[in-house]
DNA sequence: CGTAAACGGTAAACAGTGTAAACTGCCCAC
DNA sequence: GTGGGCAGTTTACACTGTTTACCGTTTACG
């Protein structure tokens, strides 16, 4: 049983430095300013080297602001899907890839921070605030409820390639699987394979190696997002699902 | 008729300087040091403030260099390609595919300095640059040549949506159009797509984002390229290709 | 309680970074 | 041969991240 103690006035006290200098990073980032130690010490009436007792690194606090952006822009995602019904998540997917693009775009800063920030280097704490993230999470959730649904076919253990299937049953990346059977867990091999696409455009878009007037137009997008459809088992909402995706990209036209 | 100069002594001596910057830089990242004015100039026997006399900036340097590294990668592509017989563009480019995500995984700081590297800013000399980019063309040309063979279907131009029809008629984005008529730029749409698929996988293995186990297999790589074959009017080669791309990979094998 | 250790912070310093200004010497064109 | 532009240096400024030594306050414990 858990000793759920009472944290101390001091833990208190450090918990909402973390969460002031965090803040203040996101502000920082805002504002197109540059996110650096004495930047953030500064506006929080501090000195640089006092962060070094919260934080061990520049990067690490790089790492922690990220997880915080993407769990900040999740809301946005949540928020865009909610505005589609409970029982229809295919509309709520389709609202939050729309929101995640226009997240990318409106904050490439951001976006860069997140999804562009090279963790294989220290395989130490953000491999694992990685697997926490919350959009993963998120998008996998959707993504079950759809097949909840649809029924979409997935691949068998057996199908999978071995590195695939130990990846599938002991995921180090994000997603919600633990109430997936393990029989179950190709689905995980579907995700991937979604989360890649969308990944892959957005990012593209977001770089700028792509035509601006082909981003303008959300041409490839929107493309790119129709073609996953059958994968879901969506293709016979195709319409319906088209006109819900324009929609959503002209809420945010400009 | 243009005056065709013969370079003054000094414009050469500007000349070789210029090339040996670039030298100098890709040699320092090749080394995994960090790319800075002093560190380049340092190694040239220089001061720092000298550079200025030839870059206006030290993102202009990177710039320099990023076109001059994906020169040399393109190199490399090329090399892979012409392993496979003039008559096989397929065969041709999934060898570039493969030898395009190998230097990405290999030399993650340079890709991500070459694809990576935020264009929009400045839309100075960089789009310029840009749409000159080698690798660019290198693909381009490929699926060109495939189209030759498989006349595969692509829209036409009132298929396209405004956006996207303008720009393809008139292309910022590296590629190489010119000889393809006005009529037949839908290709130029084709092109796009599976560009977008290619750099949106190897980014996502490259950046990291993604189960170390499946970017290991280069399971997500391969379902990813396979699933373009059709739209190149490949289906029907699809075994000889996944055959071709298994060889291509266990060439880089660890 | 009183004391000692841990905590949170500062000041100073080091080694880097990009960049601007002033200055110097050489090469080339007229 | 002489002036002008070019290539380079020196110096300086304003920034980075990071380490060290130090100092007061807060906490925990005998």
């Amino acid at each position: 049983m858990p000793q759920l103690r009472v944290p101390t006035r001091r833990e208190r006290r450090r918990e909402a430095t973390y969460d002031e200098i965090v803040k203040v990073s996101a502000e920082l980032l805002a504002e197109d300013a540059d996110l650096s130690l004495r930047a953030v010490a500064s506006r929080m009436g501090m000195t640089a080297p006092a962060l070094y007792r919260y934080v061990a690194s520049a990067q690490e606090l790089v790492d922690l602001v990220a997880f915080e952006l993407d769990k900040g822009a999740t809301e946005d995602f949540r928020a865009a899907a909610e505005r589609h019904p409970e029982d229809d998540p295919a509309a709520r997917v389709t609202a939050a890839a729309v929101a995640f693009r226009h997240w990318a775009l409106s904050r490439p800063r951001e976006f860069h921070l997140v999804f562009h920030n090279p963790i294989s280097a220290g395989e130490s704490e953000r491999r694992e605030l990685l697997t926490l993230s919350t959009s993963g999470h998120f998008f996998t959730d959707l993504l079950w409820q759809i097949w909840e649904q649809t029924r979409f076919p997935f691949p068998s253990l057996d199908e999978l390639a071995p590195a695939v299937r130990d990846a599938v049953l002991d995921p180090l990346i994000p997603a919600k699987s633990e109430h997936i059977p393990p029989e179950d867990r190709g689905l995980l091999w579907v995700y991937m394979r979604c989360w890649s696409s969308l990944y892959g455009v957005v990012t593209l878009e977001c770089t700028g190696h792509c035509d601006p007037r082909v981003i303008e137009s959300a041409a490839l997008f929107k493309a790119t997002l129709i073609d996953e459809l059958p994968r879901l088992g969506l293709a016979g909402q195709r319409d319906r699902l088209v006109k819900i995706l324009d929609e959503e990209l002209s809420r945010h036209a400009t």
